[in-house]
DNA sequence: TCTGGGGTCCTAGGACCC
DNA sequence: TCTGGGGTCCTAGGACCC
């Protein structure tokens, strides 16, 4: 089944942050282990003896507790750090066997694999080298799928997996149509990349419910019932490329930062605090893309599962008169909103900056009322390049707070093993 | 006690214009 | 009694992804 002429592999990380503990702590080799979300909230990485435990993907750790004492899960506070340093270190050598690839995800990408079949006994063998590699220049596991087009390849990767005849590389191209009718026939219909959970009970309503229905489903009428993306979708199952590799990342369109709070915050100090500690690291993002923003968006909720708690949540967006970068600006109108929109007698749960209407700074608009601020620019480079250099929040806007009692749980991290020579593993004689 | 964060795309509907 | 039609732009919300 390659209708179109094209070759796409998704590559994946088996479990990558817990395979990322792993690395510099074997110790975790086999047993059950989960990474925990921010704020320490939910397993949002499990191990296969996990996953085995019937544990769900975003499972909220507290309710985890009993099962964790009883099988012995070990439960890991996230390390982002790590995971991208990690990740880095993949797709360089991920470029090494395609000069198309598309960063999709922290822990995968779509490689395009057209041409370069004369190169290798078959993309079955490329896909084994790529595992091989990986597997001893990072020590981290990963499966290969390989399809004609990207959402086949999704699926294939699922199935290198799942199957374990395809020893972590499952190759579309090469089964035959009843093969892949009696896979696609086993398969979930929620499986398919872009059917979520909605779409999925609608499809159901169709008799849709398997991969292969769908696949055999009419392209148009799809349309008619989704909309232009199902059918796309469907066209992409036939083996029909409609979705190509995106190689350079199109600029952000909008940058957020938020967390929830470690405490509940009811002080309007302690609220500015984590407002201005989330501007600064949003506004670090917007000059990293070289963008500026025209418009700041600052949120506020209260704990919505505590139903007994008096709730509230609202958001206002602040258009800014110049765009611009400078945090202090940024940091000035987010406070402002937050003043507008701040109501005393309630218990905050979590806070966040949006920075919307984002363009090129290549492209900023002089403005009408004031001379262009070439001081600003250098106060930022230096802030970040201290920043950089020594370490995140070296230098800081004193608005940021320092004892930030408000900030996130993260219990049980582990160290920054690859970037921060003071957290560098030790080999034990 | 304890429930993540950061994105994109599409669509429907309202405002507005001629 | 009778109350256009078509187009664009913007926004909010929904759905999806990892």
């Amino acid at each position: 089944m390659t209708a179109s002429g094209k070759v796409y592999a998704l590559v994946d990380c088996n479990n990558f942050y817990v395979s990322c503990e792993r690395v510099f702590n074997p110790a975790l080799e086999g047993r059950p282990v989960v990474v925990l979300s921010n704020n320490d909230g939910c397993a949002v990485a499990r191990s296969n003896e996990v996953k085995a435990l019937g544990v769900p993907m975003g499972a909220p750790w507290f309710q985890l507790k009993d099962l964790a004492k009883q099988h012995g899960i070990v439960a890991l506070s996230s390390n982002y750090t790590l995971y991208a340093d990690m990740s880095n270190r993949v797709m360089t050598i991920l470029r090494d066997f395609s000069p198309h690839v598309e960063v999709y995800s922290i822990d995968e990408s779509f490689l395009c694999l057209d041409g370069l079949a004369g190169l290798w006994k078959s993309y079955d063998a490329l896909g084994q080298a790529i595992r091989q590699r990986v597997r001893q220049w990072v020590g981290l596991p990963v499966c290969v799928g390989i399809a004609p087009s990207k959402t086949l390849s999704k699926l294939a990767n699922h199935l290198a997996k799942k199957k374990p005849e395809f020893n972590g590389v499952c190759d579309l191209t090469t089964l035959t149509e009843a093969e892949l009718c009696r896979y696609f026939s086993a398969l979930d219909v929620g499986k398919v990349w872009g059917v979520g959970r909605q779409i999925a009970k609608r499809l159901s309503y169709l008799g849709i419910d398997t991969v292969q229905t769908l696949r055999d489903a009419e392209p148009k009428l799809m349309r008619q019932h989704f909309g232009v993306v199902m059918e796309r979708t469907c066209n992409e199952l036939r083996g029909l490329s409609c979705l190509s590799l995106e190689e350079v990342l199109p600029p952000k369109k909008q940058i957020v930062s938020s967390r929830s709070f470690g405490t509940m915050v009811t002080r309007p100090d302690e609220l500015r605090e984590a407002v201005s500690s989330y501007m600064a690291r949003a506004a670090e993002k917007l000059r990293h893309e070289r963008s500026i923003c025209g418009a700041i968006h600052v949120f506020v909720q209260t704990n919505r599962f505590r139903q007994q708690d008096a709730q509230y949540h609202n958001g206002v967006t602040i258009p800014l008169t110049e765009a611009t970068s400078d945090t202090r600006r940024m940091t000035a109108a987010a406070l402002y909103g937050l003043r507008r929109i701040y109501r005393p007698g309630y218990s905050y749960k979590k806070a966040g900056v949006m920075l919307l209407d984002l363009i090129p700074e290549t492209v900023r608009q002089a403005s009408l009322f004031r001379e262009p601020d070439e001081r600003s620019e250098k106060v930022m480079q230096v802030l970040d390049g201290l920043n950089r250099d020594y370490g995140r929040n070296t230098l800081y806007l004193a608005s940021c707070g320092i004892q930030q009692r408000w900030s996130m749980l993260a219990q049980n991290r582990s160290p920054r093993y690859t970037t921060r020579w003071d957290e560098l593993p030790t080999a034990k004689a």
